[in-house]
DNA sequence: ATAGGGTTAG
């Protein structure tokens, strides 16, 4: 519009730096009023920064709303322009619905079109995981001639491939004359949320080199890391360092992501120090997975420090609730529960996932009152609703603390279905609790859920060995293996100079095994001449006699791992082993006694916990 | 105008 309107745009600037000033409805309302008496609501210049500002993501849903009213009942025929900027707005602060909404508005207005605006829409589209308008966008922007932008194709390309319809996403691709890098990135994210990893992996080989970016590699490690394939994720990112493309925070923040599955602390320490370096800021995702991978490998000192050196600003829910998911696992209630209220305190909203790793911490620590007053303000004060996660948690916290009928009850009367894990903890509860009849009839009920788990029929039969049914202990065990039901080994690491030592349960397979075998019966001697009896009860299967049950739980992959730490590691140095299935109640208690004998702290991350072993003491307190 | 990263009960 030319400058031939009654106004100056001096004037006009001036009234735009006042509307960037808005921080409530009522501001805003009022600089509204104002642009309308000045008469700017007909300039387009002035429509779009007002629409624009309302819309941003640093602006409350509130404005959106406002400006959605402006826009639908306070101009005269939107141009397409126009139609464009709400679409784009809406879909980039996150109202993927209201944009398809404003799309299909847009179709029944007068308004022409342009291609502008369906990158937006698919990505809207995407966001929802919204397959049948995908579809409908597509036909209408070939109908428009567009089908040939590449913008566009790109665009229908990823949103097939994140609705799930890769072979869509494919046809598209294989239809492009020379596809770009972002023709290449969509598909091979395609690949990977399908779980297609060999076909992603081909197809990044592929791909021109000098295509490749950032974005590529950090596509395809983080698909690895998705798939739960974090050793091959890492080889990927050292390939990627031995390339011509840099890694960004992205692209570490995926790494570093998988050294928190694994634990690989050394990694995850040189992949901070890296980013330290490089002058890479830490923002919110960053400290999100260093605090993570930190916590996860046994150092929740360093989690804490990683916390304390980033802005109160970069403390997000998700870095709150990373930071007391951490303390929970590491069976810290109290710690867990008094950030949480420092969270609140700072005014942080908790969300569904905050409740879940708060409500953990109570259950681990055997928190019952906390838990339960956690448990109802949850819905009453921030408005989430409890999931069967929650309940789980609940059932969990009540069924350790002893408190079986509470927790039977619970179950009973909860709104959700209890499945295979509620029923699990109950069981669990009720063999730690000594609960033989009501354990018996919950194993029944799970072992008819999944047939085919093997921890069921070993806690059944345990439950049956407990109250002296051995017939029935020995029934099960041979369901068991009627269903072929196969026991995964057991096995720990040990990690020592950069290189990680693997024992799986009575292996030999290690270079040292000779001399660790003859320092475990040294370790063992001395264990014994303060007191220690090994305690048989986890090995009621498949094991005629107590010999040959202490064979066994000899040869447990933990005590081959504690015992090469002890031989390699310098007095007065931490232990820290990491195991795949839970510890066995006479490992736990060889950990307890090495950790008073040997005066050495023991760091043990089990299947679903840590457990800190230190002057005979455990952080689980014999509870796991 | 289009492509990549975060936390979750046993």
């Amino acid at each position: 519009m030319s400058l031939t309107s009654s106004y100056s745009s001096l004037a006009l600037e001036h009234t735009l730096s006042c509307l960037h000033k808005c921080s409530t409805e009522v501001e805003l309302k009022q600089v509204h009023a104002r642009m309308l008496k000045s008469g700017y609501f007909h300039d387009p210049y002035a429509i779009t920064k007002f629409l624009s500002f309302c819309l941003s993501s640093s602006s409350s849903s509130t404005f959106s709303s406002y400006a959605q009213d402006v826009f639908l009942n306070g101009l005269d025929r939107p141009d397409t322009f126009l139609w464009n900027l709400m679409i784009r707005g809406l879909s980039s602060s996150d109202q993927p619905e209201t944009s398809l909404l404003f799309y299909h508005r847009m179709l029944s207005s007068s308004a022409t079109h342009n291609p502008y605006t369906f990158p937006f829409l698919l990505k809207a589209c995407s966001n929802l995981s919204a397959f049948q308008e995908t579809t409908q966008i597509h036909a209408h922007l070939t109908k428009l001639g567009y089908g040939n932008d590449i913008y566009s194709v790109n665009s229908l390309i990823n949103s097939y491939a994140v609705t799930g319809n890769i072979n869509h996403a494919r046809l598209l691709f294989d239809r492009i004359q020379e596809p770009d890098l972002v023709s290449w990135n969509s598909l091979i994210k395609g690949y990977a949320k399908a779980g297609e990893m060999d076909i992603a992996l081909t197809l990044f080989r592929k791909m021109p080199p000098a295509k490749k970016n950032a974005i590529s590699w950090t596509t395809i490690i983080s698909g690895y890391v998705q798939a739960g394939m974090n050793k091959e994720a890492l080889q990927l990112f050292h390939e990627m360092q031995n390339s011509n493309v840099p890694p960004d925070k992205v692209s570490l923040a995926s790494a570093l992501s998988a050294c928190a599955q694994l634990g690989a602390l050394d990694q995850g320490k040189w992949i901070h120090s890296y980013a330290n370096k490089q002058r890479i800021s830490i923002d919110s995702v960053l400290a999100c997975v260093l605090i993570d991978m930190y916590a996860k490998s046994g150092d929740m000192e360093e989690a804490l420090r990683v916390f304390k050196n980033i802005t109160k600003k970069t403390r997000s829910v998700q870095v709150w609730t990373v930071l007391i998911s951490g303390y929970a696992y590491h069976g810290l209630g109290g710690e867990a529960i008094s950030r949480f209220t420092e969270m609140q305190k700072m005014g942080v909203r908790p969300n569904a996932i905050t409740f879940t790793a708060v409500l953990t911490a109570c259950s681990y620590t055997g928190l019952v009152e906390q838990g339960k007053s956690v448990f109802h303000t949850m819905e009453r004060d921030y408005n989430v609703k409890p999931t069967v996660e929650h309940y789980g948690c609940m059932v969990d916290l009540l069924g350790r603390a002893g408190l079986l009928d509470e927790a039977n009850r619970f179950v009973k009367k909860m709104p959700v279905k209890p499945n295979a894990v509620i029923w699990g903890s109950l069981l669990k509860a009720c063999q730690i609790h000594k609960n033989v009849e009501l354990g018996e009839r919950i194993g029944e009920i799970l072992i008819g859920m999944d047939p085919n788990h093997g921890g069921r029929y070993v806690h059944m039969a345990n439950i049956h060995a407990m109250g002296g049914k051995w017939d029935k202990a020995a029934e099960t065990r041979r369901l068991m293996k009627e269903q072929g039901v196969v026991k995964v080994p057991g096995c720990s690491t040990i990690s020592l100079e950069g290189t990680t030592h693997e024992f799986t349960a009575g292996d030999r397979s290690h270079a040292e095994t000779e001399k660790i075998r003859t320092e475990w019966r040294i370790v063992r001697r001395k264990l014994e001449e303060n007191g220690y009896v090994p305690e048989l009860e986890d090995m009621l299967l498949d094991l005629v006699d107590d010999e040959e049950r202490e064979a066994v739980v000899h040869q447990h992959s933990e005590k081959l791992a504690v015992t090469y730490g002890l031989m390699k590691t310098e007095p007065g140095t931490t232990i820290r082993i990491m195991k795949n299935l839970r510890v066995c109640k006479d490992c736990h208690k060889v950990m307890k006694l090495i950790s008073k004998i040997y005066k050495r702290d023991i760091v043990m991350r089990d299947r679903t916990r840590f457990h800190h072993f230190r002057d005979g003491k455990c952080t689980c307190g014999d509870y796991w």
